[in-house]
DNA sequence: CACGTTCTAAAATAACTATTCTAATTGGCA
DNA sequence: TGCCAATTAGAATAGTTATTTTAGAACGTG
């Protein structure tokens, strides 16, 4: 290299990510991008294929941080925690979470689809919290896992958390102190295999905020 | 009136929520809604203000058909049944379903906001919802309608249900016969307000399907 | 049977988009 | 010092979009 680069790669992609987070989609449009890095567009095609190419490397950005937080505590057996260590992450990039939790894969490429190195990165992504979530019940549950199994699991772990935040996030104000009560309960009721969490509701389940 | 007229105001709504529910909210352009329609564009300025007052309409007429099925349920004080329609409700039309359910305002409404009457019925629309959780709540718990227990509310009787489903809307899939019993098993283990519907699980919770 | 209003029809316009292209810089290395 | 690949810089291009405009067709009414 015999230049020094002005911008990285990261810095069109957590542009594009804030853009998409706060405007939608059309919202991150080439200049959009460009002009809240302060670069012109011809340094992105630099680094980029396409505009696909810059919103699939955003995506699969964004789903890997939430994989790599998720995934270890399913491994390990603790559906409980994975589910409470969305609203942590949640928070530690506002934007992140709006982007990857408020968007749809169809709403997201409807233009084009993104390359096939980054389609099928993410593919790598999805079969690695599959596979998790499937470790999580056999190590939770009775061994056999059917899709129902697997289904309630996603569900307690993964979607219902998310549609705890969603109306927050939707609504850009911050997710309230009973949010995580709120799912720490769901494991205590509802059951992903033989696993039932222990009591019926948790000891403090009547608290008020703390 | 003189001249007949061969399309109506519905022909280009319906229209709009196919495209969006296929190929996200840029796919509904008024070219395209012209094409499925068979009219030209003009013909759609005729009728409408603009591409966001098309979208609005649109949105209005989903979340009001969704409004219309679980209001009357809250107001009676029967959750339990509110939380179930959501399921029929979406089998009933698939693309009305993924529009409402699979796309954010803010995605939908990017490029213009809909026009102010529009925006005002929306606004009536949802404090018509929101009433109906605060009677259900009202009528089903002690008295005392905090912010946490309707936040409860509207989780296990809305965003839950449609968090079911949406894995399957998302692609385009049926929802599995399971769903049904996750969403009313929702309302076993986790308290809405003083109510807790019965027993900790349904009588058939370890049924397998049908 | 004309009239006038409502609607269809489609071409024209102006703005915006992704992408490409051509120069101009930069800064370590020979 | 002077060279050269990597990078910036931004103008140019081709295509698409929402919207407007202009013209023509339909049909109940008087």
């Amino acid at each position: 290299m015999v230049r020094t680069a002005r911008f990285t790669e990261h810095d069109f992609i957590d542009a594009t990510i804030a853009l998409v987070a706060e405007g939608g989609p059309a919202a991150a449009t080439m200049q959009a991008i460009a002009r809240r890095v302060g670069a012109p567009t011809g340094s992105i095609y630099h680094r980029f294929d396409s505009r696909a190419a810059v919103l699939g490397m955003a995506w699969n950005t964004a789903y890997a941080s939430l994989v790599r937080t998720l995934a270890p505590l399913l491994r390990d057996g603790r559906p409980r925690e994975a589910a409470l260590a969305i609203l942590p992450w949640s928070r530690e990039d506002g934007y992140r979470a709006r982007f990857l939790l408020l968007n749809e894969p169809v709403s997201l490429f409807e233009d084009s689809p993104p390359p096939a190195p980054l389609r099928q990165a993410l593919e790598q992504l999805e079969g690695e919290l599959d596979a998790a979530f499937q470790a999580c019940v056999a190590a939770c549950g009775d061994g056999t896992a059917c899709d129902e199994q697997l289904a309630r699991a996603k569900f307690l772990i993964f979607d219902a958390p998310i549609a705890i935040l969603r109306p927050y996030l939707s609504r850009g104000a911050p997710p309230p102190s009973f949010a995580e009560r709120m799912i720490a309960e769901l494991h205590c009721g509802m059951p992903i295999a033989g696993m039932r969490g222990g009591g019926r509701l948790p000891p403090n389940a009547d608290a008020r905020l703390p």
